[in-house]
DNA sequence: CGACAACTTGACGGGCGTCAACCGGAGTGG
DNA sequence: CCACTCCGGTTGACGCCCGTCAAGTTGTCG
């Protein structure tokens, strides 16, 4: 659909290159692939549990979350995606959405038909392989969270998905270890920690008076990333980075 | 290595079968894998995190759990496992094991090369699909373990995971909603729900009192399944159970 | 019958939730 | 340019769920 030499799923190829060895045919036929870009606002749905999803949504740019809700309506962020990730490729092989996606920030899509997705990815092995490691890296960052909400307190929690959420960035070129830009509010950072924005309040005050990171709003500097990584128990092993 | 009616690997095909389309062919190849059986005691470790295994491991009888350690010491499980489940299928395409995993009954398992399952992945799409589905599932089933341990209280939390636990046995023809036999521990459930061995205890009592269910050491008897399943905020749509 | 693991129960304390009030910045409309 | 609204952040008071500690009981396997 595109030929430029920056291709618009640009970030999305290059997340799979850091997956595994892709060939030039492969990376051809990636580029080649049949593309519907949207632009959406802040706290659009982009899935929504129960949906039975026709396509995979690639992000371009901007944040999203995917969350849970409890019954009681209490909500529960699962995940935290940047630019190049795929926010929904589990619909390749499962018909029903199990939960919702929502862009936290403006962001730009990508939807591909989850049909074209398979065909290349069993057309093309190596292609087939990045996607499903990108599916198993996802499921060990979903078991590192249910350790985290599980058996680490507030200080730690909230530590922790600040790591992670820079390591990942950096990972992917989109800005450094010592600036960090969080495009979540307080309550949203509570629902991905299981904690209340109240109580996610007074933690960020702990962690700023620790000495770990300065905040102004959304924006954080880390001022001693070894220090916050050890209140963290963060250990960057879980995201499998190294191929 | 056998070719009796009944392959060693019974179980697994069998859920294999619940998982896709697998035609003769397949069946055939499946059951002409190279496998290493053996027999392990309740507590072995069969995969240590940070070890680099080079071959999958099938559950066949008996159960077991995955888990991994905060820096405090204190444990998480990430999930349970009965037969036919594959332990660690992760390790087709990851180096490092991210967590550990152990046998929580006297088990019987088998070892398969992860180079062989590879291959078998790839000859046999209807397989590499089971597999690769079986992955997706396991990461669904993470998620809603991440709302189980963020968003709700010990009392849903530990009927949630009867309640999954349950379901997913007599999915595998293993046992029936009313009389659960549960292989757990208090501590293990502790371990697997973000709870102290005391509070399990004293939250299992309350089940009990509500008439939820019935307790006599390990056996479970559920007497109102609906009570339960209500106290538990469970929707089995997250396992993905029908095709 | 001794040793040990697991379960049980009570007393006590703390981390985090709940409720509520207030503040501050960004729109938005008159 | 100034209300007005709304969302999000901030702070305090208070209470509960669950953790901690500790002692005692039960069941099992030598």
């Amino acid at each position: 659909m595109q030929s430029d030499d920056e291709p618009i799923i640009d970030p999305v190829i290059r997340k799979l290159k850091r997956l595994g060895q892709l060939a030039t045919k492969d990376l051809a036929e990636l580029s080649a692939i049949t593309l519907h870009v949207e632009n959406v606002p802040r706290l659009r749905q982009l899935i929504r549990e129960g949906d039975t999803p026709e396509r995979c949504c690639f992000l371009l740019r901007g944040f999203a979350a995917r969350h849970k809700v409890a019954s009681s309506g209490a909500r529960q962020v699962v995940s935290l995606h940047i630019p190049g990730d795929i926010l929904d490729i589990q619909h390749l092989l499962l018909g029903r959405a199990d939960h919702s996606v929502e862009a936290i920030t403006p962001a730009r899509v990508a939807w591909v038909s989850k049909g074209e997705l398979q065909r290349l990815a069993w057309k093309r092995p190596n292609i087939g392989k990045a996607l499903w490691r990108d599916c198993l890296i996802d499921a060990s960052i979903f078991r590192e969270w249910v350790l985290n909400v599980g058996r680490r307190d507030a200080k730690s929690r909230i530590a922790h998905m600040l790591c992670e959420f820079v390591i990942r960035c950096e990972a992917m070129g989109l800005g450094s270890r010592e600036h960090l830009e969080l495009p979540m509010t307080q309550t949203q950072i509570g629902d991905a920690t299981g904690l209340t924005s109240v109580h996610v309040n007074r933690t960020l005050k702990l962690l700023d008076e620790d000495g770990a990171l300065v905040r102004d709003r959304n924006h954080f500097t880390v001022m001693d990333w070894d220090r916050l990584r050890k209140i963290a128990d963060f250990d960057p092993g879980y995201l499998h980075e190294a191929a």
